[in-house]
RNA sequence: AGGGGAGUAGCUCAAUCGGAUAGAGCAACGGUUUUCUAAACCGUAGGUUGUGGGUUCGAGUCCCGCCUUCCCUGCCA
């Protein structure tokens, strides 16, 4: 018998239970059941609130616990049914209990916990990078997300189908451009040694710096104090929201905002001014006109950054079946705009751009837009070119044409759902009838405690840097330890993936929707053992990646240093301590964590479910001895350990970590 | 101003469909190594779940108000 009839069978005849004990009403059914766990082992294995039943079978819940219990019949499966104030404990089988796990496990091996096939198509868009600069911590997020939920879905039985939308056009692409051109003396990512993202990132920022420079020696020339303006803002925000007196709160309202108008008027004329942005544009325009030269430029600066982004896909382990450039779809979303636009469900206004109304949008999707009315949105501008929704509406279209979706999914930055919420509603509007099934999958931002990441100002996080750092504390870790016996060659693999799955795993633990604090700077110096360290951030110490990874390298030492191999001809009535059984329990439930995790898209019920069962491994670990005098203890324990390691390695699988044998 | 999140222990986070005494880790304090790796284990302490109402057998969870905070409301991406 597997855990699947196992527990079907459980369920029948608990039920049938309950059923005998109430004959005069109508039979509750097996689906009815919902097990928990009561508050101790001691109490039972199952817990069974009989709140639900009370109005089928027209008793308090107190009452139908008690009556359950009088009729209930010992079985094979269930040893006694106990009634405590509306609960009913279950104590089940024990030795039949753990041989079902056991031998479900051994039998599965790799496809424990995997789903029935769903015969359904899904295809999930992540990492959606810009070709302009390297990837920070809040991009790791995105990659660490969309590669889980991806090997989950799969896990689940879906088809999955991993793409990368590359956004490798438009002005900010032309920005590092330009001040490569200006500035860059022909340099090469090869000449200066250096990871072509970073390479390209360098030109970005210079740009930025420039433009910078350009905007206060402007602002000094019009005699504005640009900072002066920065802080009275600040000050009339602050002065807003501590005013009390209506009147006096309109008041300032009025000049926060007529201050804040006077900035932005500043940077518009200043933009439209500026001799470095207009070049930017022209080189923008000359890219859509397809100008050989800055073509060249282009491609060549991009196949440097994608360089740089596959190293760092490799290292992170992210794969991709597909990779879509905005540069081949903007086009396609372009033509649907123009055709939406004739066929009369955009309007065109007289400049000719192209916009779809916050009207038509509501309309589409009255659902989404229940509660306010969007506003109106540009497709395509008066010059025909075009904006970042243009460039999704067509991939989403190409996406649909290579391939029938039963799902289509995007893991973008909770930042973008109204984007999304429009981009959806646009495609209905285009009358294209799978525009329901697209998703966004949407997760909270990454910030540092003096807040939010920026590329272009100081406050980012490098993600080639990050991994490099962890990777170096791991290895100084390893070298500290004598008790660590690991082979000369093999310190820089563990030290990787153990780096990697302390980062991942602190990247997934947290509810994806959920913004997430990181502080570099208790990250950093945390194997020095002061105390400061012991705070940081990413730990490999306590709730951790390494904390996993630890339990299952513990059961590979008892396997090595036996020189066991687990059988599942054991008696498994060995395994009825309370600390056992716990495991069993358990490992039991990994199913149902794929199950959660798959259909919330979220992995953090696979973490902390394998959190869990390494802290109930370790519980046992350290009250029973596996390796002990008596040989059937023995091949029962080491069976159970083989268990536990079956399954944090199909877990930890998931997550896109390694499970390494020493460390 | 409107829309959407979030607010739980000193810190970072959990908490199945609304269910029994709100849990972990870190930090603090105390203990565990001649026995399978101390990246571990055991113990102590730590809470009016932002706030005020409501719904009911029962609310961290659902509804309404308020406070705080983040995001969005770009011809940026």
């Amino acid at each position: 018998m597997l855990l699947q009839e196992f527990t079907n069978k459980l369920k029948t005849e608990i039920c049938q239970n309950i059923n005998n004990a109430f004959s005069d009403v109508e039979d509750i059914s097996p689906d009815a059941i919902q097990f928990s766990a009561p508050p101790n082992s001691d109490m039972g294995d199952y817990a069974i609130a009989c709140f639900p039943f009370a109005k089928a079978l027209k008793k308090a819940p107190v009452a139908i616990a008690t009556d359950i219990a009088a009729n209930f019949t010992p079985s094979s499966l269930v040893s006694k049914m106990q009634a405590v104030g509306p609960y009913i404990n279950v104590f089940i089988n024990k030795t039949l209990f753990s041989e079902v796990v056991c031998r479900t496990v051994m039998k599965e091996e790799k496809d424990y916990g995997r789903g029935e096939k769903k015969n359904k198509t899904v295809m999930i868009e992540y990492s959606s990078p810009n070709t302009n600069k390297p990837l920070h911590l809040g991009h790791l997020r995105n990659n660490i997300l969309g590669m889980a939920i991806a090997n989950i879905l799969d896990f689940y039985g879906y088809e999955v189908i991993k793409v990368n939308l590359v956004n490798d056009r438009g002005i900010h692409i032309c920005k590092s451009m330009l001040a490569y051109e200006k500035w860059g003396n022909g340099e090469t990512p090869e000449s200066c040694g250096e990871k072509g993202d970073h390479f390209v990132g360098k030109y970005y920022v210079l740009f930025d710096n420039k433009l910078e420079e350009e905007k206060q020696q402007c602002a000094k020339d019009q005699k504005i104090d640009l900072e002066k303006l920065a802080t009275e803002i600040g000050d009339l925000k602050k002065q807003v929201r501590n005013c009390k007196d209506a009147a006096q709160k309109k008041e300032l309202r009025k000049k926060l905002k007529d201050t804040e108008k006077s900035v932005e008027d500043f940077n518009n004329d200043f933009l439209s001014n500026s001799k470095l942005y207009g070049d930017a544009l022209a080189m923008l325009k000359k890219w859509e006109n397809n100008d050989a030269e800055v073509r060249a430029l282009w491609k060549k600066m991009n196949a440097w950054v994608m360089d740089g982004f596959h190293e760092t896909y490799g290292k992170l382990g992210c794969e991709f079946d597909k990779f879509y450039f905005e540069s081949d779809t903007f086009s396609l979303g372009k033509k649907h705009v123009e055709e939406g636009a004739q066929k009369g469900v955009f309007a065109k206004h007289d400049d000719n751009s192209i916009w779809v109304s916050g009207e038509s949008l509501k309309k589409q999707d009255s659902k989404t837009f229940k509660k306010f009315s969007p506003k109106d949105k540009l497709l395509l501008r008066a010059d025909g070119t075009s904006v970042y929704i243009t460039q999704d509406i067509g991939t989403t279209i190409l996406k649909h044409k290579d391939k029938e979706l039963d799902q289509c999914l995007f893991v973008v930055g909770e930042e973008q759902e109204l984007h999304f919420k429009t981009l959806f509603s646009i495609l209905g509007i285009l009358d294209f009838s799978w525009w329901e099934k697209c998703r966004h999958i949407s997760y909270g931002m990454v910030n540092l405690p003096e807040g939010k990441l920026k590329s272009r100002k100081g406050t980012r996080v490098d993600a080639d840097e990050l991994v490099k750092e962890m990777e170096q504390r791991v290895v100084d870790i390893i070298t500290a330890n004598e008790k660590i016996d690991i082979e000369e060659d093999q310190i820089a693999n563990v030290a990787e993936d153990i780096a990697l799955a302390a980062l991942k795993l602190f990247l997934l633990n947290i509810s994806r929707e959920k913004a997430l604090l990181f502080d570099p700077h208790k990250a950093i110096s945390s194997d020095s053992g002061d105390s400061a360290g012991k705070s940081g951030a990413i730990a490999f110490t306590g709730d951790t990646g390494p904390y996993i990874q630890y339990g299952y390298a513990r059961i590979c030492g008892i396997f090595r240093n036996a020189n066991a191999t687990a059988t599942t001809e054991v008696d498994y009535a060995i395994l009825h301590s309370k600390e056992e059984q716990a495991v069993l329990q358990k490992v039991a439930d990994f199913p149902q964590a794929v199950a959660n995790a798959a259909e919330n898209d979220s992995p953090h019920f696979i973490t902390t479910y394998l959190l869990d069962l390494t802290k109930l491994l370790f519980k046992f670990y350290g009250v029973h001895q596996v390796i002990s005098d008596d040989e059937e203890t023995k091949q029962a324990r080491l069976l159970l350990c083989k268990v536990v390691a079956q399954v944090i390695h199909n877990g930890m699988k998931l997550l896109g970590m390694n499970v390494p044998e020493r460390m």
